[in-house]
DNA sequence: CGCGGGGTTGAGGTCAATCAATCAATGTGG
DNA sequence: CCACATTGATTGATTGACCTCAACCCCGCG
């Protein structure tokens, strides 16, 4: 396990922003010198909420948070994953009034940074700028592929998706060791996530188990076969638009 | 019907940048000075295809064009459409390989803008760069409600809040009169949108028919009852982000 | 006049939801 | 240390929403 103490919010931010975009020597002094207010929040807690204006944006620092809607009749869907490094609520810098909710799925350590604090480096350091566009517009591919992937894929295939793309990200961000996960996320999470029942995720996980793809012990998930799960999960990593992907 | 050929292509993508952001007199004149190569295309054309590298943004002009992705198994999604004064693919100015196409869903008319012109005026116009950041972002806050609609919505609702959407948009370009819409869009193409078998989707406007909230005739969709369809489809305007909701 | 694309209809099948238990792990108070 | 509650995973039985298949209809068009 990583010792987080040691690693600072600004590593956490500038690692991830290196496997989307071009940032130099300059724009990383910048970027560490954004005052970020750490705090600690258990797992299901509403970090923002639909019709709020928030004045801060955040980073995900350790564990899972995930952008959040309800229906009428009150089903939850959640519409896209964050792992550390990621910035969900990037958006809110342009769009005043909040369309969803973002909530920790997983304990997790969250860095808050000031709205006018990160328009000011985005006026002065266009790189940056662009940077943060850019994760935006990564954002959206994400969004893209979870439409095809809940409106087009059986269960099956659409559980074996999600993992694959959990798996991948996660490894991007440095967070996997030999091909484990550790991902204390709850089945019925996983459900919201894919539009599917907790009983029937239950029953698609026991089907990728006794396929050999994946073996899962308490919140860890073993990856056993990465190239089956791929296949099986008709995963193609164009969408996340890595910079370079030579570790698939 | 509106006769075309009297609006320049800038109008429609200025009356539409307009609905969503503060643009001012000085940017108008910018934004008419780009020059725009019109084309017309039929129904079922692919603009951009999945993998390219593309050097053109395009404004849709006339018509309605969807980003559509395929799964393995050869099956299609639609994840958005795109309406006149939109541009579908603005991403592909900051994400160099397209992860989805765009097709004409109908007949279309499509402006062409060049790539190295739109990054120059993004540099030299920062209230322009932010209403084309902004318009990024309600695409994917159009996406995050499409995951939503199509994973925990029912097909009868799931149909009745596309049609809202579809019909709300067109009006706030104003592409609609007297709650009458313009829409040849096949119900194979509304099925790709909602995850549904063209046989469902059949029997689901069948079942808004029945209860008179909408009419149809040809290629027109009447909205019979306003409210009632809002009601049926689960839909609420915040995520569409525009500047003013005097008339809804 | 035949052809094709899109819309409509019916019958039967299937995937996944719902309902209702049970079980395992963890925590809590007495 | 044990009764008890709670949360999450698992299982079986049943139901239901939606799909597939296969017609048939309608209309515009070559």
């Amino acid at each position: 396990m990583v010792n987080l103490s040691l690693i600072s919010s600004s590593d956490v931010l500038v690692r991830k922003l290196q496997t989307i975009s071009d940032i130099r020597e300059a724009d990383i002094g910048v970027l560490r010198a954004i005052p970020v207010q750490m705090k600690d929040f258990g797992a299901n807690h509403d970090l923002v909420r639909e019709g709020d204006h928030p004045a801060y944006s955040f980073v995900v620092l350790e564990g899972l948070v995930g952008s959040t809607k309800h229906t009428g009749d009150g089903k939850r869907q959640i519409t896209s994953f964050f792992v550390a490094g990621d910035i969900p609520d990037l958006h809110g810098l342009h769009l005043s009034v909040m369309d969803c909710n973002f909530s920790t799925l997983t304990p997790a350590r969250i860095g808050f940074m000031r709205h006018d604090t990160l328009r000011t480096v985005c006026d002065q350091h266009p790189r940056i700028a662009t940077a943060f566009w850019r994760s935006t517009l990564i954002d959206a591919a994400i969004y893209r592929e979870w439409v095809t992937n809940v409106g087009r894929r059986e269960a099956y295939t659409r559980m074996a998706h999600i993992l694959c793309e959990l798996i991948f990200r996660l490894r991007s961000v440095g967070h996997i060791q030999d091909h484990v996960a550790d991902l204390p996320i709850t089945q019925a999470a996983l459900g919201d996530a894919l539009g599917l029942s907790t009983v029937h995720v239950n029953r698609m996980l026991q089907e990728l188990r006794r396929k050999g793809l994946i073996a899962t012990s308490g919140s860890k998930v073993h990856a056993l076969d990465w190239p089956g799960l791929i296949h099986a999960g008709d995963f193609d990593t164009t969408y996340l638009h890595q910079r370079n992907r030579t570790d698939q």
